[in-house]
DNA sequence: TAAGAACATGAGAATTTCTCATGTTCTTCT
DNA sequence: AGAAGAACATGAGAAATTCTCATGTTCTTA
């Protein structure tokens, strides 16, 4: 963010931009949402936007950022506690409900997630939380399987990771019995996975 | 597109205009890359894009129609032939591997595909294909498990196409002996998930 | 080879992004 | 409290980008 607000009334207002951005962005796509349309949703004139964002891509920055930090203050919830003694499917359930609570709570997270593939800016603020992510995912999986080659580990985690990215936008954007049903499948998929490897990974082991 | 070239010369232009457009948004990003800039890449002037490109989104949405239709080009491959007859690890195994060929013949598809988010035009392109595909996968499931309930079937082949393409970004990002785990963790999971399915949707049946 | 369709071209109109000079409100310090 | 400076507000318009269109050329068809 070009400035960051420290009085109460400017807080207000880059939260009521952030708010208008991705609300227009989600209905109306990123080209046919315009800077002023944003300044006039959110009530701010023009010139306050740019007070605190370098330009239109910014905006969706700052707001990846603050999902990203949102996302990463979840690791203590995620990846803690004593991971070898819960059974792995309560822990896969754990930790499905938690994210699919998440991308609930935020929306328009999986969307700027994808965005970012054409946004550079926003592309690295995503890498540095898959990072931590796959690093917590890892310890996950050495803590079930602790037999398992560090390399294997790291290398299912990485998958999981974008296992779970692939399949939460479906649930997000279903509701009702089908979002019921994007969950099971969800869980299914992830703890067969997970499963699998480390029947096959640990068992190549004498 | 705005207007057909039926020409030799002017499917050459738009030829160069699509190859210069996905190669810079892949390198500089969408916002960053200008009009002005394909048009110099393509060597073409500026003009001549909007001869045939309503807009800049409009080139995207081209190159995105056409790598829908090749891919919809395979379907026969994917999805024809004697399913019963072969073993889901080579019918998994197969594909993937058909897959992976397509995305990176196709540089920028799995891209174009995310960015289709913020970009409604482009997305009912991708909303479509999508359509196709689970249409497709769900026949294969119901080849490989005739006794599976119909509903089932289409969950499963939803959750399998949102797999798939949350892992093959992973696997078109990474060269060497890191791209062949990637693969082998994309298969991996891939049949890991369709066992389970087709394991416990028969299983409950008397 | 005439005639019309398709295409080429780039100046500049239209739109959108973004700045900045000026004025106001808030905070801090004595 | 009151002075002083920092933070913020504002919108006209400068700058950048998108997109059009009138004019000229090349291609295709009969």
């Amino acid at each position: 963010m070009r400035k960051l607000p420290t009085q109460e009334r400017s807080q207000r207002r880059v939260e009521a931009i952030l708010q208008a951005t991705i609300k227009l962005v989600l209905t109306h796509g990123y080209d046919a949402t315009t800077t002023a349309m944003i300044a006039e949703a959110a009530n701010v004139p023009i010139g306050s936007l740019y007070q605190f964002f370098a330009n239109k891509e910014a905006i969706l920055a700052a707001l990846a950022q603050r999902y990203v930090d949102h996302l990463l203050a979840l690791r203590t919830l995620l990846f803690s506690g004593d991971i070898a003694a819960i059974p792995l499917p309560t822990l896969v359930d754990r930790t499905a409900d938690t994210l699919i609570a998440f991308v609930d709570e935020h929306r328009g997270y999986t969307q700027l997630f994808n965005h970012a593939v054409f946004a550079p800016e926003i592309a690295t603020t995503f890498a540095h939380m898959q990072q931590e992510m796959v690093e917590g995912i890892t310890a996950v999986i050495m803590g079930k399987a602790p037999q398992m080659p560090q390399a294997a580990a790291l290398a299912c985690a990485k998958t999981l990771l974008h296992l779970i990215q692939g399949i939460l936008p479906l649930i997000e954007s279903s509701t009702g019995a089908e979002r019921q049903i994007a969950t099971r499948e969800l869980k299914r998929a992830w703890l067969a996975y997970l499963t699998a490897v480390i029947a096959e990974e640990t068992s190549q082991l004498s």
